[in-house]
DNA sequence: GCGACAG
DNA sequence: ATCTTGTCGC
C-alpha cells in the first residue's frame, strides 16, 4: 500500500490525558456518518490488537477478506513497542499506532475497514475504529464486545435481532444478536459508514461464531491462540 | 463524593 | 488486554 495514505493520528497532540481528550472532540467533528464506499463491497479488512513481554509490546493484526465469499487474502502482523497504558475512553492513543502499521503492510487498502472496539459510541464520538477512519480516510466500523457508553434494551434472541444503542438522546450505534445464546455485540460507525449501513453489513460477515469473520480471523492472529489452540468447528 | 469505564 | 483447564449448560 502507498506509504503515505495515512495522516498524523495525533496532530498537535501535547501528550496529556486532558489533551488527547480535547484532540478526540476536535477530530470527532470530522467524522462522516454517510455511507462512503460502494455496494457491494469487494473487500473487508478486519483488525484486532493483542499484546506481548508483558505489554511491552504491542501486536497489530489486519486479515484481508473477499467480502462476498470471506474468504481470507492476506494477513499481516505489526509489532512495536507499546506506548501507552489503557486508559478508558482513550483507547485509540494506545492502539491506534500499531493498526496503523498493520494497514502500511497490506498489498492495497480495503473498501471498509472493520475494528474490534467502538466507532463512535464513545463519550466524545471518536471511539478507535472513527479514529482510524479519519486518519486513513478510509470507510470503517467498530464491532465492540462490550458497552463504553449508552443504553440499550435486550435485543431478541436470533442471529440478527438488535436494539438502539443511545447516548444523550440520541442513536450512537446497535447491540446486535450475532449468535443464539451469545452475548450481544456493540456496532458503531466509524468514518464514512451511515448507522443503518453498519447493521446491515455486519450479519452478512457471520459465518456460525459471535464474532463475524473479518474481526474474529484478526483477533486470532492478534492473539496468539491459534499457535496453541485448535479450532472448534461452528454449529452447536 | 461515588461508581462506571472499549481493549 | 493478560494469566489459564476443565467444566457447566444449551
Amino acid at each position: 500500500m502507498a506509504p503515505s495514505t495515512t495522516t498524523d493520528p495525533f496532530p498537535g497532540w501535547d501528550g496529556t490525558l486532558a489533551g488527547a481528550r480535547r484532540l478526540q472532540a476536535g477530530l470527532a467533528a470530522r467524522v462522516s456518518l454517510e455511507d462512503g464506499f460502494h455496494a457491494p463491497l469487494r473487500t473487508v479488512a478486519g483488525f484486532d490488537v493483542g499484546f506481548e513481554e508483558h505489554g511491552a509490546v504491542t501486536r497489530a493484526a489486519v486479515v484481508m477478506l473477499d467480502a462476498r465469499t470471506l474468504q481470507p487474502l492476506e494477513s499481516h502482523v505489526a509489532r512495536i513497542p507499546t506506548r501507552m497504558p489503557y486508559v478508558p475512553g482513550l483507547l485509540s492513543f494506545r492502539e491506534l499506532p500499531a493498526l496503523l502499521e498493520a494497514l502500511a503492510m497490506l498489498q492495497h487498502p480495503p473498501d471498509l475497514a472493520v475494528i474490534d472496539g467502538h466507532g463512535i459510541a464513545h463519550p466524545r464520538g471518536l471511539g478507535i475504529a472513527a479514529h482510524f477512519g479519519v486518519a486513513t480516510g478510509l470507510p470503517s466500523l467498530g464491532v465492540g464486545k462490550s458497552v463504553l457508553v449508552g443504553q440499550h434494551l435486550e435485543p431478541g434472541p436470533e442471529r440478527g435481532d438488535r436494539c438502539p444503542l443511545l447516548h444523550q438522546g440520541r442513536q450512537i450505534g446497535w447491540v446486535l444478536r450475532s449468535k443464539p445464546r451469545c452475548r450481544p455485540l456493540i456496532v458503531s460507525p466509524g468514518h464514512r459508514v451511515c448507522l443503518d449501513s453498519a447493521a446491515a453489513l455486519v450479519p452478512g460477515w457471520l459465518a456460525g461464531y459471535r464474532l463475524p469473520e473479518p474481526t474474529r480471523l484478526a483477533d486470532r492472529l492478534a492473539s496468539r491462540r491459534d499457535h496453541r489452540r485448535p479450532a472448534r468447528p461452528p454449529g452447536g
